[in-house]
RNA sequence: GUUCUCGUAGCUCAGUAGGAUAGAGCAACAGUUUCCUAAACUGUGGGUCGUGGGUUCGAUUCCCGCCGAGAACACCA
């Protein structure tokens, strides 16, 4: 069974193309009018110009048409030259038995076509744990990455390690301060400013005295060891993080590594080849009143010529590369590996270092890679209402640690994951608890835990779930309830479709919590009428029953497991304070 | 100053191929437990969709100006 309002499109399509109009779209879509239609199409409006007839006189020639279709049971013109029709019970039950048929694929479409596409993102600094600050964006980041897989692409998700730069100096440096420090030097000093002062650097001492004992005292050639061992434990740490907040990665890529293996360098080869270089001097930077500003000779990349709003340092004027030419010549290696799209995820605070990068990628791989740049706000931190900044210097870092101390993983990835990516959130330290009690993945959760629930008590009933051939909907002598649900369940693929190619997870997660209301309330309902949804009395309508349950777990477990939410079966029950 | 993002109920936010009467949660108020979990449900009040233009049959949605918020702006990553 195919999407049903594709399905619909086309054929509706065909009704007005046989009525001799020009349409490219025949612009069907869910109707927002549940009480006059399951579907609607527009298409008259726009047609009424061309075809210089009134919007109703269209309509109502192409309702007339549609009337004759077994699939539709009833159509209407309305307003101003809608079309609403609604569609035959017998095409509901086909469709909603596709739940069933898909089980755990349901949802899932292929769009994507299993073309390769490179996600990147969190990608922080191996010198430190998570904090909060890179928390949005990466679940973000692993959200779309889901996503894009369950429409089918065959995604890798990436993280580029930033071990090349003078940060990573520093952390080996604080690290062998913390080693001298564990052979009782430096007693009573306080770790120097400019290091990091995080506690998070001692295990990486205590190892490396552990594996190699005193023999790095007292030497100048520990460096390059130090480096490599902190990175390497510190790329752990940030694994173990991102993984308590329900996010692997496929591949790491060593910035360090491209460097050394020349990738770097050829980049650069490459773009003097291809006449993409010049030596020059940029223009002062206006706004900003820089003082240490003075006129400098450097190797520049034209992106002006390429959509950049100037041109971008390559090579600094004492011949060093900047951060930008390794990031360049990473996206290129991203290409030669084969992907020829690509997702970036960054933080908005990087907004400025978009363009560039397009830029620079549309040159070299001559407009052959689509880069996309996703853009994910910064979440601005407060305590009790009040402003809150995490500096290096203060060492008031919150950790992704300390906030799932205080609140659940799923719980916190949901948070980020209601909000768009591109609006301002503020997340207050203080109340975090409190929001906690509120988070919709409760009531998203708490409703699948009903459905648990209902089977439970089915099994202990009969005996047994029911089997495959007795489950029904029959939509037809369904409630108008029910039928709210059945049509929202059946669309999921379509919410998810454009939560892809929007990346925009919010969509999906709101399209769970209204499903979840859906069926709370009809909860509700039956408890109020008596009409329980396991009745030992009426097998025909209990099994009905339970083919909606079971349907909507489907549902609710697919999207959830698509946010990389764990679905709960069962609630723990949050004991009453005061 | 330039570029990017945002401005929707008292608060936090949905509304994404332009559609008919703009929606949730929280907060306020009034109700609903002999029952498959009340972390739930039902109802009431609350809006010139920042503002002024434009495009069109039709704009919260697209375009431009203005106001306001955030971020970025050579030689950091």
């Amino acid at each position: 069974m195919m999407n049903i309002k594709e399905f619909l499109n086309t054929q509706v399509l065909d009704v007005i193309k046989a009525l001799g109009y020009e349409v490219k779209d025949a612009l069907v879509s869910r109707s927002n009018r549940p009480e006059l239609s399951d579907y609607q199409s527009n298409v008259a409006m726009p047609l009424a110009k061309v075809a210089h007839k009134s919007p109703r006189e269209i309509a109502a020639h192409i309702a007339a048409e549609l009337e004759k279709k077994d699939f539709i049971s009833k159509v209407s013109v309305d307003g101003p030259g809608f079309i609403n029709f609604r569609l035959s019970p017998s095409l509901w039950d086909k469709a909603f038995m596709d739940i069933f048929v898909q089980g755990d694929e349901f949802g899932s479409s292929d769009i994507g076509k299993g073309e390769k596409i490179n996600v990147e993102f969190l990608s922080a600094n191996p010198t430190g744990p998570l904090h909060v600050g890179h928390s949005r964006g990466a679940i973000f980041g692993d959200a779309v990455a889901r996503l894009l897989s369950k429409v089918g692409y065959d995604v890798t998700k990436e993280y580029y390690v930033n071990d090349f730069g003078k940060q990573v100096d520093v952390l080996a440096e604080s690290v062998y301060w913390r080693y001298e420090e564990l052979f009782g030097h430096h007693v009573g000093e306080k770790i120097p400013e400019g290091r990091y002062p995080g506690d998070y650097v001692i295990p990486v001492a205590q190892s490396i005295k552990d594996l190699d004992g005193d023999k790095w005292l007292n030497r100048t050639d520990w460096l390059e060891y130090f480096k490599t061992k902190s990175i390497e434990q510190m790329l752990k740490l940030i694994q173990a993080d991102a993984a308590k907040l329900g996010i692997q990665f496929d591949v790491f890529t060593s910035e360090k590594a491209l460097v050394e293996a020349g990738a770097v360098d050829k980049t650069v080869q490459q773009m003097q080849d291809m006449n993409l270089l010049y030596r020059g001097v940029l223009p002062k930077p206006k706004g900003e009143e820089t003082e240490d500003w003075a006129p400098v000779e450097q190797t520049l990349f034209r992106a002006k010529d390429f959509g950049d709003d100037g041109d971008r340092v390559i090579l600094r004027s004492d011949g060093t590369k900047t951060y930008f030419t390794s990031d360049i010549a990473y996206h290129v290696d991203k290409f030669n590996r084969g992907f020829h799209q690509m997702i970036d995820i960054f933080g908005a605070d990087h907004g400025g270092y978009v363009k560039r990068l397009k830029a620079a990628i549309k040159a070299l791989t001559n407009a052959q890679a689509s880069l996309d740049i996703a853009l994910c706000q910064v979440v601005s931190l407060q305590k009790d209402g009040k402003p809150f900044r995490m500096s290096k210097r203060a060492g008031n870092f919150v950790l992704v640690d300390d906030i799932l101390d205080e609140i659940d993983a799923d719980a916190f990835r949901l948070f980020m994951l209601t909000k768009s990516a591109d609006s301002q959130m503020s997340f207050d330290l203080a109340k975090t608890k409190e929001q906690s009690k509120d988070n919709p993945v409760f009531y998203i959760q708490y409703a699948l835990a009903r459905t648990y629930s209902v089977l439970n008590t089915y099994e202990k009933m009969f005996g047994t779930l029911p089997a495959q051939k007795d489950l029904n909907v029959n939509y037809a002598e369904s409630s108008e309830a029910e039928h709210v649900l059945i049509q929202k369940m059946l669309d999921l693929s379509h919410v998810i479709e454009v939560a892809a190619q929007n990346k925009a997870p919010h969509l999906l997660a709101g399209y769970l919590y209204e499903i979840a209301g859906v069926f709370h309330s009809l909860w509700t309902q039956g408890a109020k009428s008596g009409h329980r949804f396991v009745d030992v009395e009426d097998i025909v309508q209990t099994n009905k029953n339970l083919t909606l349950i079971l349907a909507l777990q489907q549902v609710l477990k697919n999207g959830l497991n698509t946010l990389g939410i764990n679905p709960k079966t069962k609630m723990e029950r949050v004991e009453e304070t005061d």
